[in-house]
DNA sequence: AAGTGATCATAG
DNA sequence: CTATGATCACTT
């Protein structure tokens, strides 16, 4: 696929490519699930489950930068007592990730914007750690009823942030006496310097 | 311009 | 609502 234009991938799959995608934010991803034939629908698990492959499309500039953060899962805000890292929705779905560049400027129609070279990707022992570290530091905020006060800036290459329809959505979490709130539900992204080094790595 | 918080579509 | 796919758009 690499080089090719998203209009050319829409084509063969009969999928109409939108003007902008403002009300098709998820478009891109399963235009390229689509077109690699990925099974997991809206299943929490990864894409090519056989192969243990996360599949991720990212936008990229014109330097071949992320554009914005990745979208990893949702976060468990109640009965996470006694998960760890290794049995974390996180932890397994960045086993292994196929991430496919795509340019992303909206000064580029969304037809023409061209998908680059995909990297089948791993994390070392230090993308490891630093991940590890972040979601161990977020989950015990969660744990300790803290989660209304965990903002974007927490973690380094991790982070927390609303994932839901909108602000007024509603799910249980842990207040600081330990009982059942309810908040905003809340996603892990992986921060914009984090994904520019996989992508800068593949190419050195 | 970057970064955080908000939002959109769809399936079950 | 939850989970998939993410990008939008306002604030700093």
């Amino acid at each position: 696929m690499a080089g090719i234009c998203l209009a050319d991938i829409a084509r063969d799959n009969q999928i109409e490519v939108p003007v902008d995608l403002r009300r098709d934010k998820g478009w891109v991803g399963q235009l390229i699930e689509s077109e690699l034939g990925a099974l997991a629908g809206s299943k929490p698990e990864q894409d090519f489950l056989h192969l243990g492959v996360e599949l991720k499309t990212i936008p990229i500039d014109h330097n071949g930068k992320p554009l914005e953060t990745t979208y990893v899962t949702v976060a468990p805000l109640t009965n996470i007592q006694g998960m760890t890292w290794e049995n974390s929705l996180v932890y397994h779905k960045l086993q292994r990730v196929l991430w496919v560049p795509v340019e992303g400027e909206r000064s580029i129609p969304v037809g023409q914007r061209r998908i680059g070279t995909p990297i089948l990707w791993q994390p070392n022992r230090d993308q490891a750690r630093q991940l590890q570290q972040d979601w161990e530091e977020i989950m015990e905020l969660i744990a300790l009823g803290k989660v209304d006060k965990i903002s974007a800036r927490h973690g380094e290459v991790l982070q927390l942030r609303p994932k839901a329809a909108n602000s007024k959505a509603l799910t249980e979490s842990i207040a600081e006496d330990g009982s059942i709130q309810l908040s905003n539900p809340r996603g892990f992204y992986l921060k914009i310097n984090f994904t520019q080094q996989i992508l800068a790595n593949a190419f050195s």
